[in-house]
DNA sequence: AGACTAACGTAATCAATGT
DNA sequence: ACATTGATTACGTTAGTCT
């Protein structure tokens, strides 16, 4: 309940198995500045979330994740009212930019594919560390690697 | 117990970069 | 030109929060 660990402090390491991040829980001001900045554009560029991270206190990838929930959300509800979806369409705004993984990086990260085609936050922390990459980008590394490289490594996807 | 939803998954696609 | 691969999208699933 409170902060001091959810309780499994120290993982069996051998069965390291499914550990997310720790849910967030939204204030009522960070709902308050998300929607807001929902409403004025629903795909929101890097600089815009970068912005809005800053001024709620939350790391951008959280902002990010919230943007695709809430589009997934607003677009099954205009669905089911048969409303159109306004798509929002301004100019664009730019991607974040592309980022430049070297080739000892990509080795690490092999390696650690192999191991386990799924980590978990920890590990994901830790390659982030080992890497100097931000945790969000590992995450995406082997989102992008699993799909275009299936049948490999030994973490099972756990599911029919 | 059930509703809600952050976190996370896949599949398809856009787009930067190197050859 | 083309291959590789990082970033974004839609949408479905898993699991933590809250009533």
């Amino acid at each position: 309940m409170a902060l001091p660990t959810p309780g499994d402090a120290a993982l069996p390491a051998g069965a390291r198995g499914r550990g997310r991040r720790r849910r967030l829980v939204w204030t009522p001001s960070q709902r308050e500045a998300l929607r807001a900045c929902f409403e004025r554009n629903p795909y929101p560029g890097i600089a815009t979330r970068e912005e809005l991270a800053q001024a709620i206190g939350i790391p951008e990838p959280r902002v990010q994740i919230w943007f695709q929930n809430e589009r997934s959300r607003q677009l099954r509800q205009h669905r089911r009212e048969s409303r159109p979806w306004p798509g929002k369409r301004g100019p664009q705004e730019s991607r974040r930019k592309r980022t430049a993984v070297t080739r000892s990086q990509t080795a690490l990260l092999l390696r650690a594919f192999q191991q386990d085609r799924f980590p978990d936050i920890a590990t994901r922390e830790e390659l982030a560390r080992e890497t100097g990459l931000p945790e969000s980008r590992i995450q995406i590394w082997f989102q992008n690697r699993r799909a275009r490289h299936p049948g490999q490594g030994g973490g099972a996807p756990a599911h029919a």
